[in-house]
DNA sequence: ATACAATAATTGTATATACAAATGTAATGT
DNA sequence: ACATTACATTTGTATATACAATTATTGTAT
């Protein structure tokens, strides 16, 4: 990654706090955006796939809104319409659940499962290609130093 | 932060290069939600306060959009509508740039400075106390390793 | 001088983020 | 039984992210 005064054309030092918390985001934006080049050509979003992701761990088995929601990564997002979409492109079936008609469940489809199975090899390359540059010793201190930020 | 198994409710350890990568975005969350939390009571977005904070550095002197998005931590948010924004508050003004009218020049306002001049101590104080459980050279250390990651 | 390319900004479209409000359903208290 | 509360999802609104296409202006080549 660049210098932080070079990518940001400015000549004073910021603060290591304020250095710091946008080396942060910067890296953060690298990484999304490494994902979606590779999730973009088979149009999925990064939460959309996360979502497929999730589904599959369940092994048939279906998962209400909530579920889903808790398992996501950013659980802010709005589970409702990342549906809708999954559920245009056929890769998740919505059902209504008998037992609580409050409640949805959510299956994958074949063609989910399928879209997953071809995406999972180039994910998994892209994420391990993003930290080749650490060691484990390192990724496991910067795991152990994110943790320490709240 | 929360163990990231719990965090994601998910039963099996995931590799440590997606541990890492999920706990990148996580924290970026977190601090972006802990900046907004200050920003929010003035209706103002993280974005729009860079730039404010961006036309404020030049001390007086105009910037035009590529200067100012150049400038930005986030050169891919759309700057025209986010000055826009700006201006319906009052916060920055826009002009014609006379020696080439392809480009605009744009200012910040007293009104601009002093919302700036209201919310620095806040904005520093909750960068602060986001990096406080880290020392100097941990935050080096965490600074380095997210360098080493591209 | 005209055509063509390059530059600067704007506009359009789709999705995500963030949160408030609304809707419909189930559970609970009296 | 009825009202109230809690629950699960949906809908609405505003902004940001991401990128393509368009418009207007300027620079350049022949």
């Amino acid at each position: 990654m660049k210098k932080l005064n070079e990518r940001l054309k400015t000549k004073v030092d910021l603060p290591l706090s304020r250095q710091t918390l946008i080396t942060i985001f910067l890296t953060n934006t690298i990484i999304k955006t490494g994902l979606l080049s590779v999730l973009k050509p088979h149009d999925l979003s990064l939460e959309q796939f996360n979502v497929l992701r999730i589904l599959r761990g369940q092994k048939g088995n279906p998962l209400n809104l909530q579920d889903v929601q808790e398992r996501m990564v950013n659980k802010m997002s709005n589970t409702t319409r990342l549906v809708d979409k999954l559920i245009l492109k056929n890769f998740v079936k919505r059902t209504e659940c008998k037992k609580n008609r409050r409640k949805i469940e959510i299956y994958i489809t074949k063609l989910g499962l399928d879209k997953l199975a071809e995406l999972d090899s180039k994910v998994d390359a892209t994420e391990e290609k993003a930290t080749s540059k650490l060691t484990t010793i390192e990724l496991k201190e910067l795991n152990r130093l994110l943790h320490k930020i709240q």
